[in-house]
DNA sequence: CGAAAAGCTGACGATTGTTTGACGATGTGA
DNA sequence: TCACATCGTCAAACAATCGTCAGCTTTTCG
């Protein structure tokens, strides 16, 4: 995890590997609020407003600057790590497409490393068949419809045959499921799609 | 905009009319910090705990335990107010349809998972019975009119054999009602049509 | 009370959606 | 070029779900 204690360089920001904004409004020459009105007016990044001024008007104000979470000094090192934390849970998963891991059942997806392993032991998926995998791994127990699942992996404009993804689905499960004529992991939705099973 | 002030009855709050929940951990006879795991594992609501104790150890337990604020009494009504509008400001832009749940009585129906639980165990409604059932929970116990159903859940032009919405209750009850002869759930309004019934 | 209206019920056959194995086309590396 | 992997298509088999019907029960109201 990374930080930020912002001044005036805003540009730092374009860096996306920031997680948290932590913002003094106590700086010099510089409207704090400005900061994170231009800050939030920019990027989605979860914002903490960090200031020795306590009363209810500023941290309103501050609020509606869009900061996410206004703390006041004198600083707490454990409250403020827990309070980034609790922001960072309510971060967009869509940002962070990299270094993800899954784990269903017995099957464990590490869809950067293309690599999957089943009780331990590598099985290979070929690219659709990871691609569709992880598709339905990222709905987290969601239900995926066909058509959400031909646009995601096969394109935009996919029209040829709808069996396609059956069959495909098919060669997954003979591949994860430890009886594939029974499928406990990658469950249909008979009329909708399919989805995985939640722990 | 609506919010909760929880007290045991959690129930509630699976119903998705509700925003934000505001937890007060000073509950007598029960353990706040429980009651917001519970919460949390169970929806993605935002939580905000308010309680009078504010040393940073309460602050941190509060947050570790899924809440997405932590503010002190004496509450200010303005600042509670911003940092329950940043609150929802995070909050998934839920396409209606999405991240919903409900509960009626004992059966809990989570619409994106296709998923319906019975006293905990999951039972399978087919997607017509699933949709009339959403139907009917999201009227939220009004009656809602075997034409508005009709209309909703087979389309706008329905003109086929009338009979076939209670049918499609009937096999609705036989898998949700405790005892589907006398049901006390999905309840039957003479005249009119259907509504569920109200917690 | 008794008939009409409204809703309930179980069964059946048609329809639709999914699974499955097999085949041929295409591409890739040796 | 050959062997191998992967893909998309197809058709037959299979299964779930649906809509309809005909007869039954309950409610309403004259």
């Amino acid at each position: 995890m990374k930080a930020a204690a912002s001044g005036e360089q805003l540009t730092v920001l374009r860096d996306n590997d920031v997680d948290v904004v932590l913002l003094d409004l106590m700086l010099p020459g510089v409207d704090g609020l400005v900061v994170c009105r231009t800050l939030r007016a920019r990027s989605d990044l979860p914002i903490i407003i960090v200031s020795a001024r306590s009363d209810s008007g500023d941290i309103i104000a501050g609020l509606e600057a869009g900061a996410d979470d206004y703390v006041t000094k004198p600083l707490d090192a454990g409250e403020l790590a827990a309070r980034i934390r609790a922001l960072s849970r309510r971060r967009r998963p869509a940002t962070d497409e990299a270094g993800r891991r899954f784990v269903l059942g017995d099957v464990e997806v590490v869809p950067d490393e293309g690599v999957v392993r089943k009780a331990g032991v590598e099985v290979h998926l070929t690219r659709t068949e990871l691609r569709l995998l992880v598709e339905l791994l990222s709905a987290d127990g969601r239900v995926v419809t066909r058509e959400a699942l031909l646009q995601q992996v096969w394109g935009y404009d996919y029209l040829g045959d709808t069996r396609l993804l059956d069959v495909h689905i098919r060669r997954l499960r003979r591949k994860v499921e430890t009886d594939p004529d029974e499928p406990r992991l990658v469950l249909t939705v008979r009329g909708a799609g399919y989805k995985v099973a939640r722990g």
